[in-house]
DNA sequence: TCTGGGGTCCTAGGACCC
DNA sequence: TCTGGGGTCCTAGGACCC
């Protein structure tokens, strides 16, 4: 087979460069990017000023300000995010089809079946990067390689803003020397492992047979195995179907009151079932999870003959959920979440159901204001009990970390 | 240090069926 | 009265990624 041309793109500290675009006074700070310095919860992203003070992203936020106490701290916008990246992706997708978004500021472009359209890989590869640097305003770092797995290694190498290419011959000594942990799939867990059999670069695993990566990782053993040689034939694959969606909220403070939790219970619920009407999705799963406060998490989930989409019927389900798990409590919970899974487009009404027709065209009178007027424009009975939880809930002390129903 | 929120995928055990 | 083998479905938990 012929080798492929396949180049990954990264935009360098994306989240913090997003900041430092829309405010210019960021530029030159260290800014992390997450929370506030007194809030639970962690760095999403670290830019470089503030990554020379040993902060990184996964860090906690408290840890972070011990280190970097000058560091701007901000929580972010996602919706602004999202739009860079879809301009992210318009800009890209012109140069080939072949293409896959690997997250919000990461993608991979095939090239190899543009070969007649582009001579000189090297200085298209060039080019696509001083476009979309130009055009975002935004530094990005490109790696290239025969790969999938060698493209992206080429990538972390560059960081930040350069471009790596690993040519043809060069695969093994460019991968010798990298911790075992530039792989992906090996995290904390197997890393640990792993340095208890000493080993800890790349090439400590050639040594390692078959069998033992089996033991070790399962399924993605002779995966992990392949790719430490630089093989990988993945194809780039478009973003199918979501999968899954889910809503949680890690308190400020653990809360044991179980008026309290049902009510944020009930408001993630009705999040929930608003991203299903967006994605004009209907769940045959729902699953909820809590966290405790000594940080053991426990997940309950319900398959349901007839998918779920309206608020009432996730609720319903989520708070029998809750309460199984809820019962005899003995300690607090620090997160409560709920997840719909199994989706499907469309369902089929059921006899038994007379007055489903009739809920389905409430909620979507609900979803239109609320696409128009923001969340908090209409409350259901249920939403104005839950506001006057909230103020009961701000009377506590018990501050949510979530923006409160009404603006 | 004290651990987010949004996801994907894998594993293992028990129930159930043949 | 002791106890198969295999397949599938469901549930819970966990590793990992950005």
């Amino acid at each position: 087979m012929r080798r492929r041309c396949i180049v990954h793109i990264d935009i360098d500290a994306f989240f913090a460069s997003v900041e430092k675009l829309l405010d210019p006074s960021l530029e030159g700070k260290a800014i992390i990017v997450g929370g506030l310095p007194h809030e639970r919860g962690v760095a999403s992203t670290a830019s470089y000023e503030a990554r020379k003070y040993g902060v990184h992203s996964g860090m906690p936020l408290q840890k972070a300000y011990q280190l970097c106490p000058n560091g701007i701290f901000l929580r972010g916008n996602h919706r602004v995010y999202a739009s860079f990246s879809r301009n992210f992706h318009r800009i890209l997708s012109r140069y080939t089809p072949d293409m896959e978004m690997a997250s919000l500021d990461e993608a991979y472009l095939d090239l190899s079946r543009c070969r007649a359209l582009y001579p000189s890989f090297s200085q298209t590869v060039t080019q696509i990067k001083q476009t979309v640097e130009e055009k975002l305003k935004l530094s990005v770092s490109v790696g290239v390689g025969p790969n999938k797995i060698l493209a992206k290694l080429a990538t972390n190498r560059a960081k930040p803003g350069g471009m790596v290419e690993v040519k043809p011959g060069c695969e093994e000594s460019f991968l010798k020397e990298l911790p075992i942990e530039a792989l992906p799939g090996i995290g904390s867990k197997a890393r640990a492992e792993l340095d208890m059999l000493n080993i800890r670069k790349i090439k400590d695993l050639w040594g390692l047979p078959r069998e033992a990566l089996r033991t070790l990782f399962g399924l993605r053993g002779e995966e992990i195995r392949l790719q430490s040689h630089g093989i990988d034939d993945r194809p780039l694959e478009s973003s199918g179907e979501q999968k899954s969606i889910s809503r949680e909220t890690t308190f400020l403070k653990d809360i044991w009151e179980r008026r309290l939790l049902l009510a944020h219970l009930a408001y993630l619920c009705d999040r929930l079932s608003l991203a299903l009407r967006k994605e004009r999705c209907f769940s045959h799963i729902i699953e909820v999870k809590v966290r405790w406060s000594d940080f053991k998490t426990e997940v309950r989930r319900r398959l349901l003959v007839n998918p779920v989409q309206e608020m009432d019927d996730i609720y319903r389900i989520a708070r029998e959920l809750f309460l199984e798990l809820f019962q005899g409590a003995r300690l607090s919970l620090r997160l409560v979440g709920v997840k719909a899974s199994d989706l499907v487009r469309s369902r089929t009404l059921s006899l038994f159901e007379p007055h489903s027709l009739h809920k389905e065209r409430l909620g979507s009178a609900v979803f239109e204001v609320r696409e128009k007027y923001g969340f908090g424009a209409l409350l259901t009975a249920r939403e104005k009990m839950l506001e006057d939880v909230y103020s009961f809930t701000k009377e506590r002390g018990f501050i949510l970390k979530t923006a409160s129903l009404t603006k």
